[in-house]
DNA sequence: GTTGAAATTAGTACGAA
DNA sequence: TTCGTACTAATTTCAAC
């Protein structure tokens, strides 16, 4: 529950677009996004509105859903996890019910996306010690029959973490690398950007890049769950 | 900076634990978890201890650094960003300096973190559309002399992500799986896991299980930047 | 969408257990 | 250390503009 950004989570259907988001509402997040626990009168004077706006507009977006939850953010070294490990798992096909069943059962993973490429999906566990995450592998996940195969990597050194990306970031991307395209959402040109779920395995443009599709027979994992 | 759960991030060493979790504590992260707004009385309530301890505790998790800081979780989707890609990097030898000061360069980059296996570094990007990603790989990516290869997957769906794991989530964890070991934390027995950065390849106990290790010539990774 | 004033709640300080 | 209480400052709510 609760943190379901794709669309095959569960049964509650996707509704329109509750909420047009303009510039002040993603100042208020940006705000957000650094400082979750500022009072909406600190916020209002930030983002530079009446206190009572930032409280119709706070609530709207929490109602809306575009705000799920605040939280803290806590060093997990100092929690005493601080292993962390990738798990890249292929899962049998048509048991992918049964694999998400089994995900919510697990605490120690802090997160599972679906993915296109080689495997099917990617786990990321936090564990007290690397012997843990080898008994987490062989003991729990071999034991669902959903999983076919996994890959294990362990994560050296986490370089970075934003709380979240907002389409506000963008501006500050203006002149560094190549030219941008003049509208940077939703460009309505036809692109030649390969899509998620056609596999294609050849080298592009700069020769060493390459984009990974969904394995075969994976095009309708969406509306499979 | 805010965000290095490893060692290898700047200047700043590691000092000792300056604060020992008690149960007491782990309850109070439990709630911030869930809950990143809740007042310290509330919290207290909750928690089963009087506000002034609450306040103190708060303060102490806060002040040590275990608490780094708090945010509000958003719905990617709402935000106009809706698209999530995983870019795994090679990076060339040396020049892992300069591949951390482009990141930080880059907005758009939600996580980074230093793995073992195939590749060396693994990026979560965050997009509008598809062809933002192309984008975004081809010409900024391209871009950085310390990028030796990409390949990069797309997320089809987030099944789960949880704000943080902690310790105690292990205790519901009981009976579950296959036995676990007594002592959940920092078992003395020395045990057969494969440690991160000695390569192997091999197959494990139920065959259908990988661990990979570091690419060779990277096993003093953390220190190099 | 804004301002101001009342009611409530949060944060602090301190003594006692 | 932790708790309880009193005190001060801030926030939220609700009103009128």
């Amino acid at each position: 529950m609760s943190s379901n950004s794709g669309s095959g989570g569960g049964a509650t259907g996707r509704i329109g677009i509750g909420l047009e988001l303009d510039a002040t509402h993603l100042k208020i997040l940006e705000v957000l996004r650094e400082n979750g626990r500022v009072s909406v009168s600190a916020l209002a004077e930030r983002v530079g509105i009446s206190r009572a706006n930032a409280y119709t507009r706070f609530e709207a977006l929490r109602a809306d859903g575009v705000i799920k939850r605040f939280t803290a953010e806590i060093d997990h070294q100092r929690a005493g996890l601080g292993i962390v490990a990738l798990i890249f798992v292929t899962v049998r096909q048509q048991m992918w019910r049964q694999f998400r069943a089994q995900l919510a059962q697990m605490p120690e993973v802090e997160y599972c996306a679906i993915t296109t490429g080689q495997h099917d999906a990617m786990i990321q566990v936090r564990m007290a010690d690397v012997a843990e995450v080898h008994a987490m592998v062989t003991e729990r996940l071999a034991n669902i029959p959903a999983v076919k195969a996994t890959e294990t990597v362990f994560i050296l050194d986490e370089v970075l973490r934003r709380p979240y990306v907002l389409p506000s970031d963008r501006e500050r991307d203006r002149g560094r690398g190549a030219a941008r395209r003049p509208t940077p959402s939703a460009s309505p040109e036809p692109e030649q950007g390969p899509g998620p779920g056609q596999g294609q395995g050849q080298g592009l443009p700069l020769g060493k890049m390459r984009f990974v599709g969904a394995a075969e027979g994976r095009a309708a994992l969406r509306d499979e769950t």
